[in-house]
DNA sequence: CCCGGTCGATTGCGTGGGCAATCAAAACGC
DNA sequence: GCGTTTTGATTGCCCACGCAATCGACCGGG
C-alpha cells in the first residue's frame, strides 16, 4: 500500500514537527495562564499591545493586524476586555467611524498582574528549551515562512 | 512608558516569530487548499492519516490522538467526511463500544486527487523556504519545545 | 453471576473566530 | 454641494473545537 508522500521524510518531519509543536505549546500556555490567572491567552496579547501602544491606545483596525485577527474577532474580543473594565471603546474625534482602544487603569494593572505569570510560562515550555543560536536560527527560519509568497498571481 | 518586557529582544522575535508564521501559513494553506479542492487542511489531515494506517482503518481515539484532536472534536470532523462518503464509520466486531474510521475508495480517490495541490502549496509556503539544514535544525528545535515538559508537579 | 468501576465514543453547551452584509462617516468627482 | 464610492467598525450567521455529562459496553471482585 504506497502511502501518498511527495514530501521526504525530512521535509515532511519539519512540517509536522511544526503542527505539533504549535498545538501543545498554545494548549499549555493556554491551561496555565488560565489556571494561574483566569485569563486568556488572546486576552493577554491584546492587553500586551495596548500597553506597547502610545499612551496605551489604538485603532481597531490597526490592533487586529498586530494581533493577526479580522476586525470582526477583534471586536468580540474587546468586548469581553470592556466588559471587565480593563479596555475602553473611544471613539476618534478627528474621524467619527474609527474607533480607539484604550487600555484602563486597571487593564494595565491586571497585565502587570499576570505578566510574571505569562513570561515564566513562555519561558518553560518555549524559550528555556532552546539556546540562543537556536532561537536566532528559529526566527531566521520562520521570517522566511511569515514573509510574503512570491506573489506569481498578483 | 515602561513597556512590560522580561523577555529579552531575541527572546521575544522567536517567540512572536513563532505565532505569526503559524497563523500565516496555516490561513494560506487553508485559503489555497479550499480554492483548488474544496477541502478543508482539517479534512485532509484526516484521510492522510486514514491512508497511512493499516487497510486504511484506524480506531477513533487513536486517530484524535494523532490529529492532536479531541476525541468530541474528531467526531464531529468525521460527520463530515461520512456525510460525504469519504470515510466510514465501523463499530469494532470484538469491543462494541470503539468504532473504526475507515477510509472509502472514494476518500482514497479524493485524497489522491487533492494531494498533488497540498503538496505543492506546503513547498511553496514552507518547505522550499528554506535549507536542508534549516530544516533540520526546525525539527530539531521544534521537538524540544513539543516534548512532555519537566513535569515538577507530576 | 452481577454490580460497581472504567472505557470508548458521542452529545449538549459554551467560546472563539472568520466571512459577508450592514451602517455611518469620510473622501472623491464633477 | 451633492451623489457615489470607499473606509472603519460592528453585526448576523456559521463552523470548529474543547469540556463535561452521558450512554452503552467491557471488566474485575465479590
Amino acid at each position: 500500500m504506497t502511502t501518498v508522500c511527495w514530501l521526504d521524510d525530512l521535509e515532511m518531519q519539519a512540517w509536522r514537527s511544526l503542527l505539533s509543536a504549535h498545538s501543545r505549546l498554545m494548549a499549555r500556555l493556554d491551561a496555565e495562564l488560565q489556571a494561574s490567572q483566569g485569563m486568556s491567552v488572546s486576552d493577554y496579547g491584546v492587553l500586551v499591545q495596548l500597553s506597547e501602544a502610545e499612551e496605551g491606545r489604538m485603532r481597531m483596525s490597526e490592533l487586529a493586524d498586530h494581533l493577526l485577527l479580522s476586525p470582526s474577532g477583534l471586536t468580540r474580543r474587546l468586548d469581553g476586555l470592556v466588559g471587565a473594565g480593563l479596555v475602553d471603546r473611544v471613539r476618534c474625534p478627528t474621524d467619527r467611524r474609527g474607533a480607539y482602544a484604550v487600555l484602563t487603569a486597571t487593564g494595565r494593572a491586571r497585565l502587570e498582574e499576570a505578566a510574571p505569570d505569562h513570561v515564566e510560562q513562555v519561558r518553560r515550555h518555549f524559550v528555556n528549551r532552546l539556546s540562543r543560536r537556536q532561537l536566532e536560527a528559529l526566527v531566521d527560519t520562520l521570517n522566511k515562512v511569515a514573509s510574503s509568497p512570491p506573489c506569481p498571481g498578483r
